[in-house]
DNA sequence: ACTGAATTAGGGTTTTTACCTGATGTTTAG
DNA sequence: CTAAACATCAGGTAAAAACCCTAATTCAGT
């Protein structure tokens, strides 16, 4: 008997996901949180050997709460069930402890057998999933390799995309107009931006802030 | 027998409406769309009385689908069930002919009762959407609502995201700098921005391009 | 100790943005 | 039909950013 704990803020999507799991034989909904909190509230007191986990959960983010469980419930296999389909965040959720991944646009025969796979032990991913995984890299950034930015750079970049202006920037770094000047410029060249626009824009698409 | 369509582009969700519908001996569902076309493709071969509508569904927009409705299947009782919680989209849309709204969280009992009451001609707001409707605007904007921002301005603002200057999106535009630059005064203004670095960050967060 | 990168900073110029007031034709919704 | 919203453009000013050059200090690694 697999025992399975629903965390999810959509109620609509917790029923579904009890009517369909009701007719598994081997199959059993022992809790469902709405919260991230509850997810460990249920853990404390339930069995639970697959958690079924909406990454958007309030309170807490997805990958906290992967991050966190292997320390405290080692035995429980959390099994991805959402929408965010950007690749860098399934692979960083896998590294984290996550035994599964599915989209909710996936079908009730994918979803009972990625419980099984991971109540096995093995590490599923749905095929869209996986096709996903594989898709190349778009050409459109030929520096794949960001080039490095140093620490003050990226302390000036972070309040740059804050909206401060160079004056505010100085005067929060206790450092000279002309320095934070310096900085941005550089920031410009390395990230080959061409004003602070698009060096915001290249900033939060790499993830540099 | 109430007869129901499914447009929605999850499959888990499809599958666990239809678990949910299927006990009910009053219901029935005909079909199910996840694209918004698809829809219309349905209703032209179909007897449907129910439409659940899910409004991101690819292709067409649920205002749109909402819109066109009552010209050609006047009989048709749309009954939104989303995520959205913005209440001036709320309003908009039983202005445009919807029966119903219920937000993905709302739990069997109020789905199958909403059904019904649209089913019998009245106009069904779930009571998380009641709420949602009485509460007075917040004078300090929590950052959840989002003023509307015009095809141009957002044309521009893509523009501005991309890197190019005022000039450059004027030649671009075929129009005067001048007036790129009261589109770009009118975003600030429009999306609390201090300077371009701040309205492309916000640009970028509130996914407006 | 030498080297190179990082951080700091100054002077100066040009381009771009930000903000102001005001205006006019067009589109849209009540 | 009419008022509101939208889109267009102008002149002007001040602030900010972008780009030029140069250069001192610090700090880490060979």
């Amino acid at each position: 008997m697999i025992n399975i704990l629903i965390a999810e803020d959509h109620q609509v999507l917790i029923d579904g996901l009890r009517s369909m799991l009701r007719d598994q034989v081997d199959m059993r909904v022992v809790g469902e949180a709405i919260t991230g909190p509850e997810v460990f509230h249920i853990l404390r007191r339930q069995q639970v050997d697959v958690l079924l986990l909406d990454l958007e959960l309030p309170g807490m983010s997805g990958e906290e709460i992967c991050k966190e469980l292997p320390h405290s419930y080692p035995t429980v296999r959390p099994l991805i069930l959402t929408m965010h389909q950007e690749k860098e965040r399934i692979s960083a959720l896998i590294e984290l402890g996550a035994r599964g991944y599915l989209f909710k646009n996936t079908d009730k025969d994918e979803l009972l057998e990625g419980i099984r796979a991971v109540m096995e032990g093995r590490i599923f991913l749905a095929e869209a999933v996986a096709e996903k995984l594989q898709k190349e890299e778009e050409p459109n950034e030929p520096s794949g390799y960001l080039p490095k930015i140093t620490r003050r750079e990226r302390q000036v970049l972070a309040l740059i995309v804050e909206g401060l202006t160079n004056s505010e920037i100085a005067s929060q770094l206790h450092i000279s107009i002309k320095t934070v000047d310096s900085h941005r410029t550089n920031l410009l060249e390395k990230l080959s931006a061409r004003n602070t626009a698009s060096l915001v824009r290249i900033a939060l698409e790499q993830d540099l802030v």
